[in-house]
RNA sequence: CGGGGUGUAGCGCAGCCUGGUUAGCGCGCGUGCCUUGGGAGCACGAGGCCGCCGGUUCGAAUCCGGCCACCCCGACCA
């Protein structure tokens, strides 16, 4: 392609409304435009990278055995219903009526009319298994999109489902798909990690999450810094420490400690640490009330809780049922005493030797309590948020933070859409059974703002090459001549003939605005064909993430750029 | 939805507080000259419903009210 033909509307300055680089740097390098909030347009550079990522995901997905379709973006209410997400689907979902006063809504997701599809063609065991994915706009009404493409309400995404006989079947779906998402998120060029990820009500170790490193991710991934274990902040288990003490002598005292509610201001108040405190937490579920405690410095994690009790709900205690459990006010709570309540508690108050606690009446708390004969505890658990330094649950390692992106989401459904919608099948004994399915989700536009915060320099973008929009980037300089003229087409040609696709920057610019938007584009590699090489025989081959130059015979430009490609891809 | 902020030329911004001739600046854009290895220089020029509606006033980009849009923080995220 010509750069004087293609539309690449460049900015010299970061537009104002955004926040992230990749964002910024996708808007000034002309690959996307905002028509509203948290919905763009792709400009042909942009549209190019998103290709090359689309293609990648393809070729992977197709090489694991799936088969692509393509799905209504409308969908039906009748469907949703079906599946009783229609009235669980919060706002997310956009819905509408058509002429006829129908109710649909665009496809946030699209199990239900998989699922709709598969039933009604697939009878028979022997038609499975089946996986059948797609690349598609998806729409979910955000609350509060941002940061370009990586939070957007219309965003593109593959989505494949897989439609299994039996739990063995399903299972080695599952591993054909995290095989193959390792794959794709290898050839497009990121630092990744596959993190455990918490799976609901459907159990197992059946969901990884595919997050690229970087800075600027809106999620915590817990890693061991000496095994191979990673999950998500909600899912990150903890090993217990042992304690390592002998049993406390004498009762607890009452301690007077007026208006004093927080574990803060118990410590300062006492003159103490809160990890001498058992910070008592009253929550409300659907199955009544419970009590979790944690020492001072540690913080509940919603979803071991509630997978631990099997509940959907959990939310914090009001005054007014605090009192009713505890027979205190709120802010001095405490575990000495309570009855008729489930008692759950952190394992890490048992490094506690003497502690400190609310003692269910006003300005009151206990002192010179002992965490495990003072008080009743019906059972002790992993129930807090993981945090850094804790001790991985798979070794002796400890655990580390890092920030990343989600851009892969794979997990194993389970029958629940095959249930709720009767996608069965006949089994060779001529019984009908649910098919069990799995989904998996890979970010495709927010695959290309994750490559973005990733490989950047201040200069602009510095794409993978199996991203970048072009391959090559010929940049001719200096007065116009023939002989520079030539030696460009030459080299285009060259390089379009040997399957590399370049971009000629024809314009008649000067040489640093050429520079500096060769830069900005993040194309892997520029030749730079100018007078004072060329009278050399030479051009000049520049690579984008080194800054390197070198100088090339025309005749060889080809073969040395493919050496690089090559390197590139074994470096990783 | 709660809190905060911003809407002025294609982009980035000043002007508004303290109302007053023709609304500015930088970049970009057009024409010409000149220049040509890291976003050159000079000259001339085009381009504005000052977010929208209403009010106050002799007079509103400026003051007041309402609405809309966008951004940030929070809640949310199969």
């Amino acid at each position: 392609m010509r750069l004087s033909k293609l539309l690449v509307p460049t900015l010299k300055e970061d537009p104002a409304d955004a926040e992230v680089i990749s964002h910024k740097l996708m808007v000034r390098a002309g690959m996307i435009r905002k028509l509203t909030a948290g919905i763009y347009s792709y400009l042909p550079l942009g549209y190019r990278s998103l290709r090359k990522v689309e293609q990648i995901v393809r070729e992977e997905m197709d090489a694991a055995g799936a088969q692509e379709v393509f799905l209504p973006v409308v969908q039906p209410s009748e469907l949703w219903k079906e599946s009783g997400r229609w009235d669980i689907y919060g706002k997310e979902l956009l819905r509408f009526k058509d002429r006829h006063e129908r109710e649909c809504c665009l496809g946030p997701t699209h199990e239900e009319v998989i699922t709709d599809l598969v039933r009604r063609e697939v009878r028979s065991y022997r038609d499975l298994p089946l996986n059948l994915y797609q690349i598609q706009t998806k729409f979910r009404d955000e609350i509060r999109p941002r940061f370009g493409l990586m939070r957007g309400r219309e965003f593109i995404m593959k989505d494949a489902y897989s439609f299994d006989a039996s739990e063995e079947g399903a299972e080695q779906s599952y591993i054909q798909m995290r095989d193959a998402y390792e794959k794709i998120f290898h050839r497009c060029g990121l630092v990744f990690r596959a993190v455990e990820a918490d799976s609901g009500p459907i159990g197992g170790s059946f969901s990884h999450e595919f997050m690229v490193l970087a800075d600027t991710g809106e999620d915590i991934i817990v890693s061991c810094d000496s095994c191979n274990y990673a999950a998500n902040l909600e899912k990150a288990e903890i090993r217990n420490e042992p304690a390592s003490f002998a049993s406390l002598s004498g009762n607890p005292q009452k301690a007077h400690t007026p208006n004093v509610k927080t574990v803060g201001d118990l410590a300062q108040f006492l003159n103490i640490s809160p990890l001498s405190i058992i910070k008592t937490l009253i929550l409300r579920t659907e199955k009544g009330p419970v009590v979790v405690l944690f020492r001072g410095d540690h913080e509940l994690n919603e979803i071991k809780v509630k997978n631990f009790l099997d509940v959907a709900e959990i939310e914090m205690a009001d005054a007014t049922l605090i009192e009713k459990v505890t027979g205190g006010p709120l802010g001095f709570s405490g575990p000495i005493g309570l009855q008729d309540v489930h008692v759950l508690a952190d394992h890490a108050i048992t490094t506690i030797q003497s502690a400190v606690v609310g003692a269910n009446e006003a300005d009151t708390h206990f002192i010179n309590v002992d965490p495990l004969n003072h008080f009743r505890v019906d059972d002790f658990g992993d129930f807090r948020a993981a945090s850094e330094g804790d001790l991985c649950s798979r070794c002796s390692g400890k655990l580390r933070f890092n920030k990343g992106i989600e851009v892969g989401h794979i997990f194993k459904l389970g029958v629940k859409y095959s249930k709720a919608m009767n996608a069965s099948f006949l089994d060779p004994e001529g019984k009908e059974t649910f098919m069990i399915m799995g989904c998996y989700g890979i970010g495709v536009s927010r695959v290309l703002a994750a490559a973005i915060e990733q490989n950047h320099d201040n200069d602009g973008i510095i794409f993978p090459p199996p991203l970048a929009p072009f391959t090559v980037i010929i940049t001719p300089v200096g007065a116009k001549s023939d002989t520079i003229s030539d030696a460009s087409q030459k080299v285009y040609e060259d390089l379009w003939s040997a399957g590399i696709d370049a971009l000629w920057d024809d314009r008649d610019e000067r040489p640093g605005v050429k520079f500096k938007d060769a830069d900005l584009l993040g194309i892997p590699f520029r030749v730079t064909i100018g007078q004072k090489a060329l009278a050399q025989g030479n051009v000049e081959l520049r690579d984008r993430k080194t800054k390197e130059n070198r100088l090339v015979k025309p005749d060889e430009i080809v073969s040395t750029i493919r050496t690089q490609i090559n390197s590139w891809g074994a470096g990783l």
